[in-house]
DNA sequence: TTAGATAATGAATCTTTATTCATTTATCTT
DNA sequence: AAGATAAATGAATAAAGATTCATTATCTAA
């Protein structure tokens, strides 16, 4: 055994993730490992998706995985910070595009609707398995908790221009408008990403911003 | 090995189903396991739900859930089903006792709110378990689809009484509302149900009809 | 070209748990 | 109360699969 194995395989994180910092930019099998377990853990669930299944469609061996993750475990936890990332970023360039509080929560939702579409893996795991992810490593940078944020500041904007009403109750309001895409979200899973899941954005702001209710 | 238990264990399964069947009223021993069951995958999710656990809770023997249940998966199976099946016989009651689609909405939407508040274990496990479940059982009846039912014929009523817009998306309307308390239910579980569910009934049901939107 | 370092392999190990079933205990029947 | 019948027990089994690590392959720099 060598030092950097040594290093890899006990429990110095912060070397350890180090190091996987820079493989991130450095090893395709890193993100090859990623994209796999992405696969298998969408199609089968986290816990029924086998080590060996995900190697496989890596094209590595087994033990191949530990080089690059604490466990299996950890390559859940990798896999939903790393989108977590990527998405966030680019649903708050999405809200700063937008002028006022309507603009801007019909591109979130725009955005949000796009991302998941273009990573039908990625809905899937955020959708099922980020209730066992709180679990093992409960200050996982919550992609909810930060939308629902982007949500308070765009209604409270809505509010003070007065195209949104005064008297909302805005901590409901963002649960109901994040509840309705992930529904929205969800249901295009179950029917397998048949149809197009953006052109659903602007029925559903719609929605949101004048309800169900003939005028 | 008698007659009984003979049956109990091979895959007769539809004896096996009219004997549990009968005990569904005669024994509290199955009940008992079934609550526990509930408890036990509520806090640690299913996979990590042990059958010793849920035998220790319901203070029995391990080897006794196999004299009432088939296996592990089956748990689940008849506690979602005997949950599903309770609900929906209230939430269906609930539409009816309602005149127009307004109020049979808000019936709806209330009892689900009701139910849900009262039995957080179920809550927790139709939230986070209901992927694996049709995974094993895909024709588990799915109370999703049966409420997307309901929604869909009150929002038609709606439709023909005038009270809501002839331009709706129907199809989209429903998961709007479905998605949307389920998002509200699925954040006062992650409170830990520290505050009442059922008053948002109102305010969730005045943001489906007025939207966010001023006047 | 090659010695030393790094990376990858995959068979063997180790742990965890669902499930079984021989045995014991409780319940019923006459 | 004895003899069945049914129910319950829990230690032993067996399978699955995550993780390890001795071995092998690949790379790098002099």
């Amino acid at each position: 055994m060598n030092l950097y194995s040594f290093i890899l395989r006990k429990g110095y994180t912060s070397l350890q993730n180090n190091k996987l910092d820079l493989q991130k930019n450095k090893s395709e099998k890193y993100n090859k490992i990623l994209n796999s377990a992405g696969a298998v853990f969408a199609e089968y669930g986290f816990y029924k998706a086998t080590i060996a299944q995900i190697a496989a469609r890596a094209g590595v061996a087994d033990g191949t995985l530990y080089l690059y993750f604490k466990n299996k475990d950890d390559i859940l936890y990798q896999f939903i910070s790393f989108k977590t990332d990527v998405v966030f970023k680019k649903m708050n360039a999405a809200v700063e595009k937008g002028q006022n509080a309507e603009d801007k929560l019909r591109n979130l939702i725009r955005c949000h609707l796009e991302e998941f579409q273009n990573d039908k893996n990625m809905a899937i795991i955020f959708r099922s398995e980020v209730r066992y992810l709180r679990d093992i490593e409960p200050q996982i940078k919550d992609i909810s908790k930060m939308y629902l944020d982007l949500l308070s500041d765009i209604i409270e904007q809505g509010q003070t221009e007065g195209s949104m009403r005064q008297d909302l109750f805005v901590g409901l309001v963002k649960r109901f408008i994040l509840g309705a895409v992930e529904g929205v979200i969800g249901t295009w899973v179950s029917a397998d990403g048949r149809y197009d899941l953006v052109s659903m954005a602007d029925p559903l702001v719609d929605l949101y911003l004048t309800g169900v209710r003939g005028e």
